[in-house]
RNA sequence: CGCGGGGUAGAGCAGUAGCAGCUCGCCGGGCUCAUAAUCCGGAGGUCGUGGGUGCAAAUCCCACCCCCGCAA
């Protein structure tokens, strides 16, 4: 049968959905009409405005964009509706979407979610996937309803952790894989050829998202734990430190497999390299930033700073 | 005018008015004691840019450029 295009709306913000775009745009049977997005925000050194990145996107693509400040208002509602979309696809907007927008589309909403739900339902499943000391995790195509990532699955991706897995290269890994996914199932999920199933709630986990405070170390936990934060916590908000005064960011660690008798959170040299003391375990720090200076190796930080150790670090 | 730190040798830093220094790297040589090698010697700087004050400015004053932390 010679269906006429779906019309589409994406709603959607921050980098991860990037990729989703390519995929909605490159699919034929979609007609995108519309992208909405938060609205820009003073930002940066100086308050200067700057777009969310999406915005940005879909203005080079010449797709109209919405950012409305709230979204339940009877207005924005109209204007949604005026859209007639076929369908919605969400990709990390970030609010719940109330039941006046969800009623809409004959199709309803397709959220992409980074996570195999029902674990991780929550706005930072990527981070806790790391944190948690996931061995897999994945991507979710789902129906969306009125509460927070609970609605039937369509589609969902595996994905192994590489041991040295950090939130940016998931994170790049899951929007690819995402946008993958739903390249391949959305089509069908609107064509009636895959059905959704509902979660299984009895096993669904939760995270929240992640605040600046979040990215304090606390350096009375294992080594272990402590080099998942960092890999999980860069670069927002950052895993940080107090020393000397100053905020002192770690970028880069590897646990080994030593101990020390300093006390836990003393930045200090031991057998060449420049280690954190831990609850259990000593943690390589293979680099860092200083507040006010630039990111720095190891090797760098010590030339200059070494004067400055044994340093505590408070948490 | 959101708050704050910084720009000094290739890299990281010290130096608040009186000959520009430290660690690392680099080049040359010694030694063979390996594994952070080490010892001796050496090169390498318009101290971000422009102006001002001073007998004298990396240092004090003014303007500008660039980098970064916070905040959002």
């Amino acid at each position: 049968m010679a269906e006429s295009p779906y019309n589409t709306i994406f709603f959607g913000t921050p980098e991860f959905a990037i990729p989703i775009i390519h995929a909605l745009i490159g699919i034929p049977t979609l007609n995108t009409v519309a992208v909405v997005t938060q609205p820009d925000k003073p930002v940066g050194r100086h308050h200067s405005f700057q777009s969310p990145p999406v915005k940005q996107l879909a203005e080079k693509l010449a797709i109209p964009v919405l950012q409305p400040e709230k979204i339940s208002t009877p207005e924005f509602v109209m204007t949604i509706a005026g859209l007639h979309p076929a369908v919605v696809v969400v990709a990390a907007y970030g609010k719940i979407i109330p039941e006046s927008l969800l009623a809409i589309p004959r199709h309803g909403w397709i959220n992409i979610h980074a996570s195999l739900l029902p674990k991780l339902r929550g706005a930072s499943p990527i981070q806790h996937a790391i944190l948690q000391g996931f061995s897999e995790t994945g991507v979710t195509l789902m129906k969306m309803d009125a509460t927070l990532d609970t609605g039937y699955i369509i589609a969902q991706e595996k994905v192994i952790l590489a041991p040295r897995e950090t939130f940016v290269t998931l994170h790049n890994k899951l929007a690819r894989l995402g946008s993958k996914l739903l390249k391949a199932a959305l089509v069908p999920y609107l064509n009636g050829k895959l059905t959704a199933y509902p979660q299984n709630d009895k096993i669904a986990t939760y995270c929240s998202a992640i605040k600046k405070q979040d990215g304090l170390i606390n350096w009375k936990s294992p080594a272990e734990q402590i080099d998942r934060h960092v890999r999980a916590m860069t670069p927002w908000p950052g895993a940080f430190t107090i020393g000397d005064g100053q905020t002192i960011k770690i970028l880069g660690t590897e646990v080994l497999d030593e101990t020390h008798r300093e006390p836990s959170g003393t930045l200090h040299y031991f057998n060449g390299k420049l280690v954190a003391s831990t609850l259990s375990g000593l943690l390589h720090i293979t680099s860092l930033q200083v507040e006010g200076r630039k990111p720095m190796s190891e090797k760098e930080f010590l030339n200059g700073f070494k004067s400055k150790l044994p340093l505590r670090m408070t948490s």
